[in-house]
RNA sequence: CGGAAAAUAGUUCAGUUUGGUAGAGCGCCUGGUUUGGGACCAGGAUGUCGCAGGUUCAAAUCCUGCUUUUCCGACCA
């Protein structure tokens, strides 16, 4: 295509609403644009790309026979109801109102819709298994939108669902699912890894993300050769303390404006081993308030405490002080004895700790020596965040710690939506059961952006060649004479060979134009000049950098 | 939703302290000179100074409220 008739609108400044690499050159090369906070507009280069990202996932897809529909994005409130998640879901989810004053929301997911679509069909197990999927324009009503398309308010993703008939059918599809999206990632270039993960507010039983290795990532990994988790699902093996120390008398001693650990570690010049931290939380729903305890050094990870109430995660938040009051603690001081009305529940860290360190439950004292099982004793859980240098729980070796991009999960769900929406069919045997379902998403916007930040140098974007918005670009020096012939016929046979390609024929200067292709993120660039006499060009290949003079002869062998 | 910052031309920003004619670079338009890395010269267009109130002879500037955006935390594809 000619450049005088595209949409180009490259900017020089960097936009004040981008931060990340990434986010600035997509804004920068035109690719993207903002309408407001968390939502952005498609130009024509950046949906070149994201189509050809969305007909890679499609043909992998549909080799392992899954089927693309298109749902709407709008939904019935009463669908969300039958599941149980128009209470669960919590204000993310986008909600609105008819006319009739009749209420909907837009889809941050499908479960439900592919859930009630299939119901009306499946009768019998000879129905299944089936995979559906779609592409489609999601909507989630985040609390922060961030890093352009990396966290939108809208976004696109593919989300596909599977019906099985069984356990069995659903291994088998999962595992089909995890083998196409492991294609769908490769083929897309992208450096990323597989890691166990949370099932979140979906739900389920197991669960693999895909996530794109990247600083600016949003999660963190903890992995080594034996283990890969998202760390919020990451469990590694309890440090546990073996001392022979005899056990002491609890001692108080006096901690005036102590309340953090770090100021007790250092004021009682005792390392944070010793310390047993207590957290006071509340579920904000049943206004149940719970304390739990982790070794001085630890943080907690709120997910597998979520996960063990069964609680919905935006319930759970921190205790006010009245609350702690009400348990009988103090803000800053609370500890694990004499504490009332509350569940209290330990890190298994925790009871290896001898001769402890808590807190009194009374302004500026703690108690010394205090020991779990002789003291107090408690349910004890995993509940620690783990982190690099823990043992990982397969070998005990180290872990390692590094930080991704969500870019792809796959959920085996279960009957947590056949069940809850009576989505069953007739089996061998002449017996109603539920569908056993499975789900798998791709973030399509995101995995563009996480590409571009994969992707990119100082001077723009390096598009892999399958996805390139265009493969080549002829950058004439000056559009006439002998300069804008050679162009014109590299032009016409690029063309006739289908391969992509700008001919850059703006009346601008040449470094203009060769920063724009570059930004841009085109391969190869051809920049016909002085030479053009001789029939020779400069080739210039953003791979590897490399610019060579070559004749017109050459060109054509080389793109073949 | 907590904490912080910001909102002025298409865009990046100055001007706000100390109230008094609306500014610059880039981009855009016209003409010319240029043409190997965002070139130069001359001329030109472009504003609800986020919105609404208030103070004042006078408000981009001071006061109040609101809205939006960005960043840091808590949430997720």
């Amino acid at each position: 295509m000619k450049a005088s008739q595209m949409y180009i609108n490259t900017l020089r400044d960097v936009p004040k609403e981008a931060e990340i690499d990434s986010h600035i050159l997509l804004l920068r090369s035109g690719m993207i644009k903002k309408m407001v906070s968390g939502v952005y507009n498609y130009m024509p280069l950046g949906l070149k790309v994201l189509k050809k990202i969305e007909d890679i996932i499609r043909e992998e897809l549909d080799k392992v026979g899954c089927e693309e529909i298109l749902c709407s994005a709008l939904q019935p409130k009463e669908l969300w109801v039958e599941s149980g998640r128009w209470a669960k879901y919590g204000p993310e989810l986008m909600r609105l109102k008819d006319r009739h004053d009749s209420e909907f929301c837009l889809g941050p997911t499908h479960e439900e819709v592919f859930t009630s679509i299939v119901k009306d069909y499946v009768r019998s197990y000879k129905d299944l298994p089936l995979t559906l999927y779609q592409i489609q324009t999601k909507y989630r009503d985040e609390m922060r939108p961030r890093f352009g398309l990396m966290r939108g308010r809208e976004f696109i993703m593919k989300d596909a669902y599977s019906f099985d008939k069984d356990e069995d059918g659903l291994n088998k599809t999962y595992d089909l699912m995890y083998k196409a999206y492991s294609n769908i990632f490769d083929r897309l270039g992208l450096n990323y890894t597989v890691v166990l993960a949370d099932t979140g507010a979906i739900g389920g039983s197991l669960s693999h993300q895909f996530m794109a290795l990247s600083n600016i990532g949003e999660s963190v990994i903890i992995y080594n050769d034996n283990y890969a988790a998202d760390q919020e699902k990451a469990e590694s093996l309890p440090e546990i303390e073996h001392s022979l120390e005899d056990l002491g008398e609890i001692e108080e001693v006096y901690t005036p404006n102590i309340s953090t650990i770090d100021e007790l570690s250092s004021f009682l010049n005792v390392p944070k081993k010793k310390i047993v931290k207590a957290l006071v939380l509340k579920n904000y729903q049943t206004k149940e308030i719970f304390v739990c305890l982790l070794r001085g050094d630890r943080e907690l990870n709120r997910i597998k405490l979520v996960n063990f109430l069964g609680a919905n995660e935006f319930d759970i938040d921190f205790a006010s002080d009245e609350d702690i009051e009400k348990i009988n603690s103090n803000k800053g001081y609370t500890g694990p004895l004499e504490l009332n009305h509350v569940r209290i529940f330990a890190d298994k860290e925790v009871p290896s700790i001898k001769n402890s360190i808590v807190g009194s439950n009374k302004s500026d004292y703690h108690l010394k020596n205090v020991n779990f099982g002789r003291d107090y004793t408690c349910e004890v859980l995993d509940l620690r965040l783990a982190v690099k240098g823990d043992k990982d729980i397969v070998k005990g070796e180290p872990l390692n710690e590094e930080r991704g991009i969500e870019v792809g999960q796959i959920f085996k769900l279960g009957t947590k939506y056949s069940g809850s929406m009576k989505a069953n069919y007739i089996g061998i045997d002449g017996k109603e059961k539920p569908i056993i379902m499975g789900c798998y998403g791709i973030g399509v916007s995101r995995t563009l952006q996480a590409i571009v930040e994969q992707n990119h140098d100082e001077r723009g974007i390096i598009f892999p060649s399958n996805l390139a918005p265009y493969l080549y670009a002829i950058v004439p020096v000056k559009y006439k004479d002998e300069m804008k012939d050679l162009s014109d016929q590299i032009y016409s046979l690029l063309e006739s060979k289908s391969l992509s390609t700008i001919l850059d024929d703006r009346d601008k200067s040449i470094g203009q134009k060769a920063s724009d292709m570059e930004l841009l993120g085109v391969p190869y660039i051809i920049i016909v000049g002085r030479d053009a006499k001789e029939g020779k060009v400069e080739f210039k290949d953003r791979y590897n950098n490399t610019t060579e003079i070559i004749s017109k002869e050459e060109l054509l062998k080389r793109i073949k």
